[in-house]
DNA sequence: TAAAAATACTCCATAGGTATTTTAT
DNA sequence: ATAAAATACCTATGGAGTATTTTTA
């Protein structure tokens, strides 16, 4: 059985005349009798009781046809979303990112995306950058926001882009005798207890904020380790200790923190758009041109 | 396309190996690649990315392959369907029957058959005798319960088969003068006033209750015409005549009416299965079969 | 008797097989 | 160096075409 054998079932079922199904197939009657007769007797059964004078469908034609058509309905489909899906028009595309993305980057970007390709179904998973780049060589999503950049080994097989930069931020509990210097100079927070991003989820978040505080001739006295910005600043607001977070964070309002700019600013936190180099797949092309350039 | 690189599309995309996949189609690898290529290039977009080391499918090729598999899948099941309906068990069969063959003779046939062939979807249309012998010739349904015999002409397409007989029965206006009288003399019923069948619905209900009033030796005076046996009783209850109906449905009872066996008997009413001569559907021959001789 | 399906036969496209080469790690 | 996909080439199946026969209402 193949699929031109139930296409011509199905035009014989319509036209209940093998002359005029076989013009439609674009065949002639006699190619056209032969498949439906090798089609009946591969499947054992009459399909269509026939004479010179009239084509009748039979009960077992009927139930056939009636799958055939389903089944050729899903061919056509198939092809189709295979050609859309070339062009970047179909199918589907996982998206990892960091929570903090969905601040101020990721919105517009897969409004956008959503409005240009909406046969593109979305999959979206908030994931910390380590576990994007994990899934990324393992093919679980097809592009991440991290905090970059990567390590050497990870850049062997993932390509990166900085798609924005965020000055780093004190967070303090608001009632913190350091919450009325504005900005607060990074020094002053030498003694403090800090509340950080575990460094094994994400190395480079991590390593940016020792670094700052190297700078300014500390090293972070860590009391508690959080996966999640909006954690570390519930954490802050409790009072346990202060942290540095992306600038982004500050748009989330809350009376109970205070968010302070840095004396030396230092360097920008980038978040980067991370893919597999080797990867062709035209969603994550489409979703990559949508980013502003930086 | 053809259903043959789907399937090759959909195991290579499970195995992810051209060798192992070809050896799970039957056939040998170089066959197998070819008609991976193939179907790429009639699609004109890449299924997978391959190289000696690795076979990876791609966006386009997976939503080729899961809609691929729901074409597979249907037509696997349009063959199986088609083996089942040509045993019969399988597919529809479209019932007619008059009213009346509710009462008694059908409900255990059908509860027979529904056990027995589950897979077949029983489609029921009540319906007069007439209805059913234009809707056997013009195959809107497969076999009928009608009141018979039928006329020359229906008969050369339609056979039919006697499945039960009925005594006609009486009915009359429980406060009816003649009801006292048990069994009943049909010349009693000379001057009464008929709830009948209309005569171009079902010619042979009709012309038995008149050849039975000819033998009693008068017409029947009609009144009122109702083409449901539960309608004409109803009307009989009313009191705007008396009826004669057949025997099963006296089984309904109702206290407005009473049913009076008549003397003579008369002959008894035909329940007759009507089919296409030139049928085969095994449905059918399957219902057929679970009718009693008579 | 005429319309239409079936049959007979030819040709060619294509699927599958074997042997071999290329390629990427 | 080796596993595996691609290529080359051959064979055979089978689908489509033309011409003709059979069938039945």
């Amino acid at each position: 059985m193949n699929l031109r054998q139930m296409e011509y079932a199905v035009l014989l079922a319509e036209e209940r005349h093998f002359g005029r199904a076989a013009q439609r197939a674009g065949v002639r009657q006699p190619p056209f009798s032969q498949q439906i007769r090798r089609l009946e007797e591969e499947l054992g059964v009459v399909l269509f009781e026939r004479n010179t004078r009239s084509v009748q469908i039979t009960a077992a034609g009927e139930a056939f046809v009636a799958e055939a058509r389903r089944s050729l309905a899903h061919a056509g489909r198939a092809a189709e979303l295979a050609r859309q899906a070339g062009r970047g028009e179909a199918g589907r595309l996982a998206v990892g990112f960091v929570g903090s993305a969905m601040n101020v980057t990721l919105p517009p970007v897969l409004r956008a995306f959503r409005a240009r390709y909406p046969g593109v179904e979305v999959v979206l998973q908030e994931l910390t950058s380590a576990q994007q780049i994990e899934l990324l060589t393992a093919v679980g999503i097809d592009v991440g926001l991290i905090r970059g950049p990567v390590g050497w080994q990870a850049a062997q097989t993932v390509a990166t882009r900085v798609v924005a930069r965020e000055p780093m931020l004190a967070v303090l509990h608001a009632g913190h005798p350091l919450a009325r210097l504005d900005p607060l100079p990074l020094a002053r927070l030498r003694d403090e207890a800090f509340v950080l991003f575990p460094r094994r989820r994400g190395p480079m978040f991590h390593d940016l904020i020792v670094e700052l505080a190297a700078g300014a001739g500390f090293e972070p006295r860590v009391v508690q380790e959080a996966t999640r910005m909006q954690s570390i600043i519930g954490l802050v607001a409790t009072g346990i200790g202060v942290s540095l977070v992306p600038g982004s964070e500050a748009r989330l309002r809350r009376d109970d923190v205070v968010f302070r700019p840095l004396t030396p600013p230092g360097p920008p936190i980038t978040l980067d758009l991370a893919w597999r180099r080797a990867d062709s797949h035209p969603g994550v092309r489409n979703l990559r041109a949508l980013f502003p350039v930086d």
